[in-house]
DNA sequence: ACTAAAGAACTC
DNA sequence: AGTTCTTTAGTG
């Protein structure tokens, strides 16, 4: 008899194991990877099978009863070989269960039915009768200009048929007649098949060559081996990957270029293009049906490079031979919901399963990386110039202080406004960034302080322009309160300035300049963000101005000033990356200005003005930077020094939440001094930053360890990876 | 001794 | 998660 054992893809995090389930008749040819629809328990799931065994067809063979598996989802195996392993490091790393691993490389949550697109092609039958023909086309003049089209072409969509004025019972006719053959053929849906770019013509430079040449001994040998390419902004990164992947391609193999966000992949697959015919972009944003269509290229090895968000690991490719991580201190990396991988991590292991290259790409360095370069453990790919000689913007730093104390309370220092004058009038275009959204990003009641808080989440809510409260963090809108919500005083006041109060001022600064605005509340359509860079690429607007997001994923010529309105926004958070943050920021957005032959101009405002991170990037140094801000995290145990490990304790009882993490925390004290020969340090329980989410308490245990392993034995043994009120969560971007 | 409620175990 | 089996608490 045939049996089954199957992962239930359940979001039980108790349920780890696999089921064993019999295999009927007509489901006799199902071996590993294919998804199929098990019954489990009362209800009905779809699963995973693991494996597929012989066992004797004799009663009681189990000590349970066997169930059948009741369907199959596709017609062919999901998951290969290579993804079922990819899944089990994600499993055995992040101690998630195998099914929600798993449930990364499918086009959706649930292995629901996809609708695949047909079309019907009316194509020449291949050996019709001449006599047929001209009998019908004697007859319609329609059908005539049909067949004479037909024999040019051969084949013609059914819709342009229809458009003709032929329909169904003609065309069958004509195929009874054997003039002609219907055909159903899939559609593959793409929607960056319209995308076209040309090569250009420049040389690389000695840097870029060096880098290319690094790797490629690797590529060649076919050997893992990471890379860090660190790389100015405007020293074509780029291109580089471009002539990686060329190498690669040559060789056979295959490439997997990664970008931190969706809005990213515009440009790098712009770039490719011009290059590459076999390009497939996956992200979250690309609908489940046109990924299941991305997956079916990749499968029959259709594609040579697939481009993308962190999904984009999570493809059938086989044979790949180059990963890169473009931007790889970029805190999007991270997934911040469950199974929370980071795909800097996973892509490296993944390079190793396929002895390929991965090439860490950024203009800051993470410091993990940036340190392991130092120690050996990556190899060192330095492009400190930018490409054609250009030179670095020169940055200023303007003391906000000295702003206010000469009486000028916009957001805008006078310098800052002047070089914004300038730049208009030289016809040049100007991008400035807050990295707030909202009107007021405060509300606050004079009698009492009282902050106007989310009731989901207890972090402060933001003042639109429609005059609502929103909350950034779950997104719910209320009304503004009359009265204080605590004190009934009628004293409410706004404060802070985000993105769309500083539109209102730049439009009084600089009446007639054509500004445009880019945050999450102008580029929530799906092509919105791309939208806008291109409507500023084309020159229609003066300045560009709003979130983080203006300084990421454009290289547009024009734009000689650059504005950074709220360098330091970054400092405040209570985090050990903090200055980091601010200085890679500060780093990202002073190198969108002066591509081309202009040399650009940045402003920097900060009420710190002696913080280090705010000193070094002003300077544009990171090698130094790094140099000062290691000491810290020497003497703190904090990453590269360490890893970390987030545990988050949740329950409706507030001692009950406290008590266990703290209980855990004494446990993992005393077990670490026992049997941990590396360095194990833990903080907490302290409460969560949402301290209270919907009247669920939540404490947070942090881990500093230098073995990773040590600590998954630990929350193994506790099985605090089955609690559904405990969340683990390693190398985690924020540490509350 | 019985029942209801709470907790633990299980899902092939 | 949802269901069922097991243990415990409550009652007269």
């Amino acid at each position: 008899m045939l049996v089954a054992q199957v992962f239930a893809n359940v979001k039980i995090k108790s349920v780890q194991q696999t089921y064993t389930y019999s295999i009927p008749e007509h489901l006799k040819f199902l071996s590993a990877g294919w998804r199929v629809y098990v019954p489990f328990g009362k209800q009905k799931v779809d699963g995973f099978v693991m494996s597929v065994e012989e066992v004797p067809d004799v009663e009681n063979f189990f000590d349970f009863e066997l169930k059948d598996i009741i369907d199959v989802f596709d017609d062919e195996a999901w998951f290969t070989e290579e993804m079922i392993k990819s899944a089990k490091f994600i499993s055995d790393f992040y101690l998630c269960s195998m099914s929600e691993a798993m449930t990364l490389f499918m086009p959706g949550r649930n292995s629901r039915k996809i609708k695949k697109l047909f079309e019907r092609i009316i194509k020449l039958a291949e050996n019709f009768s001449e006599e047929d023909l001209k009998k019908i086309t004697s007859k319609s003049t329609k059908i005539s200009i049909l067949m004479k089209n037909l024999i040019e072409r051969k084949e013609i969509p059914s819709v342009e048929v229809s458009k003709m004025g032929i329909y169904s019972p003609q065309l069958k006719m004509l195929e009874e007649l054997n003039l002609i053959e219907i055909e159903q053929r899939r559609i593959l849906r793409d929607s960056y098949s319209n995308v076209y770019s040309e090569q250009k013509n420049f040389e690389l430079t000695a840097e870029q060559t060096f880098a290319i040449d690094s790797v490629k001994k690797f590529l060649q040998e076919k050997i893992f081996q990471g890379f860090l390419l660190h790389g100015v902004t405007g020293s074509g990164k780029t291109q580089v990957y471009i002539e990686l992947t060329k190498i690669v391609r040559r060789l056979g193999r295959r490439a997997i270029i990664l970008v931190p966000e969706i809005a990213l992949t515009g440009q790098i697959v712009y770039n490719f293009k011009a290059y590459f015919p076999d390009i497939a972009v996956i992200h979250s944003r690309i609908s489940i049906e046109e990924k299941a269509d991305i997956f079916h290229k990749i499968r029959e090895g259709k594609i040579g490079i697939v481009i993308g968000a962190r999904s984009a690991l999570f493809t059938p490719i086989e044979n790949v031979g180059l990963i890169v991580v473009d931007e790889e201190q970029d805190f999007s990396y991270k997934q911040d919901t469950f199974p929370r991988y980071h795909a800097r991590v996973v892509a490296e292991q993944f390079a190793k399963f396929y002895n390929a290259a991965v090439v860490f790409g950024s203009a800051t360095p993470s410091f993990e990386n940036f340190h392991r370069a130092k120690i050996g453990e990556l190899i060192y790919l330095p492009m400190l110039h930018r490409v054609f000689n250009q030179s670095l913007p020169e940055v200023e730093c303007i003391d906000m202080r000295g702003e206010l104390r000469a009486g000028n309370k916009k957001v805008l220092s006078r310098d800052l406004q002047n070089l914004l004058s300038e730049t208009l009038k030289n016809h040049q275009q100007a991008i400035l960034l807050l990295n707030r959204r909202g009107y007021h990003t405060f509300v606050m009641c004079r009698s009492c302080g009282e902050v106007i808080k989310c009731p989901d989440c207890g972090l402060s809510m933001t003042y639109h322009a429609d005059e609502t409260l929103k909350c950034h963090h779950c997104e719910i809108e209320k009304p503004v309160p009359k009265t204080c919500p605590k004190c009934g005083s009628k004293y409410i006041k706004f404060f802070g300035t985000g993105t769309q109060k500083l539109e209102q001022q730049l439009n009084e600064i600089l009446p007639g300049a054509k500004i445009l605005r880019m945050d999450r509340d102008t580029t929530s359509t799906k092509f919105g963000h791309r939208k806008i860079l291109n409507a500023f690429g084309r020159g229609e607007y003066d300045i560009l101005f709003g979130t983080q997001m203006v300084a990421k994923g454009h290289d547009i010529q024009n734009v000689t000033a650059v504005g950074i309105l709220s360098a330091d926004s970054a400092l405040n958070f209570a985090d050990f990356r903090a200055s980091e943050i601010c200085f890679n920021l500060i780093t990202q957005a002073a190198g969108r200005a002066g591509r081309a032959n202009f040399p650009g101009k940045v402003i920097v405002q900060t009420y710190n003005t002696n913080a280090d991170a705010i000193i070094f990037g002003c300077r544009q140094d990171y090698e130094n930077f790094y140099n000062h801000e290691i000491k810290n995290r020497e003497e703190f145990f904090f990453p590269p020094f360490s890893r970390l490990v987030k545990i988050l304790f949740m329950s409706k009882n507030e001692n009950e939440a406290k008590i266990f993490a703290e209980e855990i925390a004494e446990a993992f004290k005393i077990s670490a001094k026992k049997f941990s020969p590396a360095r194990q340090e833990i903080l907490g329980p302290i409460p969560a930053v949402i301290e209270n989410l919907k009247g669920v308490h939540r404490f947070v245990v942090l881990i500093k360890s230098g073995d990773l392993n040590f600590v998954r034995t630990f929350l193994l043994k506790y099985d605090l990876h089955k609690m559904p009120e405990v969340q683990i969560d390693f190398d985690p971007s924020t540490t509350n």
